[in-house]
DNA sequence: AAATAATTTAACCAAATGGTCAAATTTTTC
DNA sequence: GAAAAATTTGACCATTTGGTTAAATTATTT
């Protein structure tokens, strides 16, 4: 017996082991696909050759194009937010000089593992800006308890006030400290988003673009470091953890 | 009489003044379609509403989408690098405390006036990464005399010399100048192509975030310089001309 | 003002696209 | 192993898209 399309069980929300599989193949070949060409330029037919099937069993996991892509896009912002809600502006015990550390070096990791992440994220957030409020507050049936994104309290922000009570200790140089931020995040990512035209600039490969985002993780705590400590002496920070 | 399609005289080749300005509102019709929606997600019947004309008029302007696009993108491409073969790698006279700030006023200036500019050039870019070849030696129809672009000459970049040059002297820290480079260029993007997510970070509208970007032309400059410079003290660049 | 050239327009067109559906096939249940 | 449920598929559809064309209109030339 055929039930009609809309009474069909939803296999999101009843996956099996085999289901939870094809609906993981269909997923990673639709953000590769939308990763390149975006939810625009991406074609379903694409999405199904990519993923090795019939494009109708593509309506079949997620019932509409757009449905896909919000499962895509909902796991890429999260993993783009990450580094940022977890070490940056999370209450933790960690000093500032500890946050930056370590953001650093997950940042440009989880941007070197995902060379399209933030241009993609960033380009339709800003295509579609209703889709942060969806993000920040919304949880959709594709994540699961506790993913629900968090940038951390706001106002008074932590690691904003760790900032600027170094700076009344005369301890750190007198910064704007959202500006400061926004300057480690733009350091850390911008040589991700632009990579085609860095790239060309210095004619490196694809691998030695790579060697160049490592080499910057300490290059990269090192400019913050100078930007916000007053004594601060170089490569002290490689004696952390980490 | 009608001439058929192709024996028409192509009016981007004989512009009289009407045509001139027919042709410039197309341009500036489908610039802010494209800046908005992209190559791939724009529409002709778009473009051609937004410039209060026929459909079929846009294809006797411009041949076809691309050919329009190409048109848009490329005076856009320029506009964004025009900031960085003029002031930073140009071989003038300017030192390197001169460049950066001239450089970082100027871009800066040049992203609060094209809000949507950066993104926009480096996700075409990145979709179709041949365009930089054709931007970079190529010369269109649409460009004129003189303005083919030009990073400077490479290897040795005066720049990347004058930096490496004030380190041997120790006068400035010992940063890798690339890196130095491609940080200043990052914290000056990076607010502008995230503009979204960071406006929902701040809670400013539009005006603030402006606001926000020319606060921002001084902070970035000290950061650069207390990254680069031993004996910084601050403020020093506002005496400066320009 | 007639002839000619340039421009604008409405009506079309072929191709591509997201989506649907009923039938066929496979998997699970009893 | 038969019945039921879940999955996969090829064929199909309505809409949208970039692009074309011939006729109508406007400017220019002589």
């Amino acid at each position: 017996m055929v039930k009609s399309y809309s009474q069909i069980k939803q296999p999101t929300l009843t996956m099996t082991q085999e289901e939870k599989q094809t609906g993981q193949i269909i997923l990673e070949a639709a953000r590769k696909v939308f990763q390149k060409s975006g939810l625009g330029g991406a074609r379903m037919q694409q999405i199904a050759d990519e993923a090795g099937i019939n494009k109708a069993s593509l309506h079949y996991y997620y019932r509409s194009k757009d449905k896909l892509f919000q499962a895509v896009f909902q796991e890429d912002f999260r993993r783009f937010m990450i580094p940022l809600s977890g070490i940056l502006f999370r209450e933790t015990e960690l000093t500032v000089e500890e946050r930056i550390t370590t953001f650093v070096r997950s940042f440009l990791r989880t941007l070197i593992e995902n060379p399209h992440l933030p241009l993609f994220v960033i380009h339709e957030l800003t295509r579609n800006p209703d889709r942060l409020l969806d993000m920040v507050q919304g949880r959709s049936v594709h994540m699961e308890e506790g993913d629900g994104l968090d940038y951390g309290k706001r106002e008074p922000n932590l690691f904003l006030r760790q900032i600027r009570d170094g700076i009344e200790k005369g301890k750190y140089h007198k910064v704007i400290p959202e500006q400061f931020v926004i300057s480690i995040i733009g350091m850390c990512v911008y040589p991700s988003i632009a990579r085609p035209i860095i790239r060309h600039w210095l004619r490196k490969d694809d691998d030695q673009y790579n060697e160049f985002l490592e080499e910057r993780q300490s290059e990269v705590i090192d400019y913050a470091f100078r930007i916000l400590i007053k004594d601060y002496k170089p490569y002290e920070h490689q004696f952390n953890e980490f």
